[in-house]
DNA sequence: ACCGCACCCTGAGCGC
DNA sequence: TGCGCTCAGGGTGCGG
């Protein structure tokens, strides 16, 4: 997925597509795995709320709605959340043979992986939440409700401090990859990032976590914030599925310098990068500089 | 408490 | 063309 900066863009360019407006017709598909409230409910439930506001924390957006109820949503690997009139051809089922639709017939409409389409009373834009493979979510909290999911991540990955981490580290004799991508350590990094933030830090992501020292976690924090800041402002990685609520790509694909480079000379120093499954998940790193 | 692994699901790309 | 395999921005739950 999406890690914390798409969902972040997302967020941004949701905002004003969701705040102050008033669900009216809710459609789902039928109950799956995507759906930790059944979708019986979220449709009756959802119609007639309001929008107060849209938040992040970590890889999650929450909808606060009048009446004190929370809407979570976490985008999972290929989830997709944009508004009505978004053309990509990421949006697109491709069909038998792969051939795109006639530019002008590119317009999207609601498929079998259009899990939420989300109506308002102004008759405005619609938003959707796509996801081909299922793994988001889409949650209801009532009032006052709390969330073990929510409850258990860590501190957001973009305030992410080097003391914190450090300590965090102390009692972790795993690869140092595999605690980045604990959320309850930090909340908001995956695996693109990972890679990303361990190569610019010249860490290699196979040093056990409690043998850092704490220059170094200080050193990985500022770069984990740096990171993530400088993917936000170039609108995220669109690297397989993602897109923007506009239907826009992401650009800080072209930026990366160890994630899916296997191969490829290392920015630094030319060693070709190399690829490593760490916590069963690709791992791309510079075997040279990396330490 | 921590660690690694199987599993949830669908589609694309590859070699044969 | 078709089949079988591997791989993919994530997270949970299990047993050791």
């Amino acid at each position: 997925m999406p890690e914390l900066p798409e969902v972040e863009v997302t967020r941004r360019q949701l905002e004003p597509l969701l705040v102050g407006r008033t669900l009216s017709a809710v459609r789902t598909t039928t109950a799956s795995y995507f759906f930790l409230t059944p979708p019986a409910m979220l449709r009756r439930r959802l119609r007639g709320r309001r929008v107060l506001a849209l938040e992040r924390v970590g890889k999650y957006l929450i909808a606060q709605l009048d009446g004190d109820e929370r809407l979570l949503l976490h985008l999972g690997m290929t989830g997709q959340i944009f508004g009505a009139g978004a053309t990509s051809v990421r949006l697109l089922s491709s069909t038998a043979g792969g051939a795109l639709p006639p530019e002008g017939q590119r317009r999207f409409r609601p498929d079998a992986h259009t899990h939420l389409q989300l109506r308002f009373a102004d008759h405005g834009p619609a938003v959707f939440f796509r996801d081909v493979r299922k793994f988001g979510k889409v949650q209801l909290l009532a009032s006052g409700e709390r969330s073990a999911r929510l409850d258990r991540l860590g501190p957001d990955a973009l305030a992410v401090r080097g003391v914190a981490l450090y300590a965090a580290t102390r009692a972790r004799r795993a690869p140092v990859k595999t605690v980045l991508l604990d959320q309850a350590v930090l909340a908001g990094v995956g695996n693109i990032y990972a890679d990303e933030a361990l190569y610019l830090a010249a860490i290699s992501p196979t040093r056990r976590a409690n043998r850092l020292s704490r220059e170094e976690c200080l050193r990985l924090a500022r770069t984990i914030r740096r990171v993530l800041r400088r993917s936000i402002a170039t609108g995220g990685s669109s690297i397989s599925d993602y897109v923007r609520p506009d239907g826009s790509d992401g650009a800080y694909q072209d930026e990366r310098r160890a994630y899916g480079r296997t191969g490829e000379p290392c920015p630094r120093c030319a060693t070709p990068i190399r690829r490593v499954l760490i916590a069963a998940r690709s791992t791309h790193f510079c075997p040279k500089c990396q330490r």
